[in-house]
DNA sequence: CTTGCATCTGTAGTTCCTACAGGTTTTATC
DNA sequence: GATAAAACCTGTAGGAACTACAGATGCAAG
């Protein structure tokens, strides 16, 4: 498949795939005669993670370890296990404020269903200190 | 209090700060004699929402509007729901998301529990298109 | 009163994209 | 098979969200 096909299914722009080569995050895909790049399914899923990992906060090089680890053999038993713990800390911190911010969204949407504008400082008990 | 322990307390650069009131994400505090920033208590729950919804991977701009909408009128009841239901899948989403990293991770760690590096391609189920 | 640390303003650099400009390749149409 | 439109190419410049100085001022302790 051709880079816009690609693009469509990651729901990445073509100019940011192109990013993700040049800063090596992507492989170099092969090419067509006239240069034009081509991609297969695999590297849709690679993409996807990417671009879900990102869009939950993780940087490109966290990223890149992510991917590393994913893959295995990159690293030893230890470094694994130290990898992903930390990672996991960080995911539940992340799902449990994601929790929080749900919550504050639907009082904030249920206090509009009889018609009234919110007013109460809800923020006060969320994200505190 | 002052910046120092202002960026402490939430985790914060002082530069990001400083940074966030430049462009008005944050109000001008009031200042000492000799022009030093001044926070309470207040502050830092904002910051901390701030800092937080950041970790999410929510925009600056995003986030602006999340606190006006807690913060009640600033939209009409009509906008607060449209907004509001908008962000709830979008965090209904990422939490689904970061679920199923921590399904990995945990796998991966697992995996290596016994010693074993692991080295089945689990991201293959994960993330897909 | 001076030494050292925190803060100040301002500017330049980094990360992660995003948007052209100007040129080539492919594809659809006549 | 000519040609026009769409998709792709490389390269560079711009934007968002920080981050890291540099050089000056404030302030508390010895």
């Amino acid at each position: 498949m051709l880079i816009g096909t690609f693009s469509e299914r990651t729901g990445c722009h073509i100019e940011t795939i192109r990013y993700y080569e040049r800063i090596k995050l992507l492989p170099k895909p092969p090419r067509t005669e006239g240069r034009h790049r081509l991609y297969d399914r695999e590297q849709v899923k690679q993409l996807m993670f990417i671009r879900r990992s990102r869009e939950l906060g993780f940087s490109l090089d966290e990223i890149r370890i992510l991917l590393l680890l994913v893959d295995g053999k990159q690293y030893t038993c230890l470094e694994v296990k130290t990898i992903t713990e930390a990672h996991l800390e960080d995911v539940k911190r992340k799902i449990a404020d994601l929790r929080r911010l749900q919550k504050t969204l639907a009082a904030i949407s249920g206090q509009c269903e009889g018609g009234l504008v919110p007013d109460c400082p809800i923020i006060d008990t969320l994200f505190s200190e």
